[in-house]
DNA sequence: GTAATTTCTAAACCTAACTTTAGGTCAAGG
DNA sequence: CCTTGACCTAAAGTTAGGTTTAGAAATTAC
């Protein structure tokens, strides 16, 4: 390995568990962005570690790849984000978090009444209300519980 | 209106809020089972509506059109269903829920941590856990969060 | 009886987030 | 120097959950 020359795509996605295909995705995404060495290979620097473990938390919690770029991109570009810049990014994950967390137990505790009732017809049941499923995007495949994250 | 043949897709459509191309998909895959009057047009029962109404709900717990098949299959067969034998099936949800909810919690807290500390990486981050990861909730082609986790 | 709806089937298309493949190029070890 | 493995690009394939389209047949409305 040469002295100081950046990550190999190969390494970060050892370091990362990211498929090397994957890494290639998000770059074209434009959620990161090597540089190249003097073959035109990618290389990395040690911050796009973070960047990736990002990406991959923010998955989890069901926002889009264009959400996640937008997060990214309040980031400080021209220089090594701190520690403090990737804290003001996180906390908008606990908002998004605890809204989706209630709204999951309101779920439950409709249910909760719809066991009671042996209902789940579209004439009494709660879980139904048209307004819930009108936010709801029209073709392609759906996301998580319907509720999409709410802007961070 | 001829008088008790069942409803056509259309009708179907307009009691669930579904698109009447929805329906065919979901009698492809198995989900729902209309018979054919005469001229082949698809005809359904009442209990059909219900049918679909759980199917709604299901997917918005996040579960799969196969996952939501099976446990309709466990439905009686030969008679109509009863809203006991429904009753049955929706405990399920109850434990899903409660379970992905659980989970939801976990991640805030630990996220809590990491705000704290504004780490987010992969050495001491613990929203990496790869057995968390492993609990993937929610559809989506996301076959990639069970893959091999190397050395993470 | 005719016009306007609905419905039918099959196949193609759609999005998100990737992976796979094909056909080369680059880099590191012996 | 040569071989092996990592890397490159572009394009096509994959999955889930549907929608759209096209051309034909059935039903309903007037």
């Amino acid at each position: 390995m040469a002295i100081n020359e950046g990550l190999t795509i190969g390494a970060l996605a050892k370091r990362t568990g990211l498929a090397v295909s994957a890494i290639r995705y998000y770059e074209g995404q434009g959620l990161i962005s090597p540089w190249r060495n003097a073959g035109g290979q990618r290389r990395f620097g040690r911050a796009d570690i973070r960047r990736l473990s990002f990406v991959m938390i923010a998955q989890q919690f069901g926002f889009t790849l264009p959400q996640i770029k937008a997060e990214l991109d309040r980031l400080p570009g021209g220089r090594t984000p701190t520690k403090a810049d990737w804290a003001k990014i996180s906390a908008g994950f606990r908002t998004a978090l605890d809204a989706r967390i209630v709204t999951l137990t309101k779920l439950r505790d409709n249910l909760d009444g719809c066991i009671g009732c042996g209902c789940l017809s579209l004439e009494s049941c709660a879980l139904y209300n048209p307004q819930d499923r009108a936010a709801q995007m029209g073709p392609g495949p759906r996301y998580l519980m319907g509720d999409a994250p709410t802007d961070v």
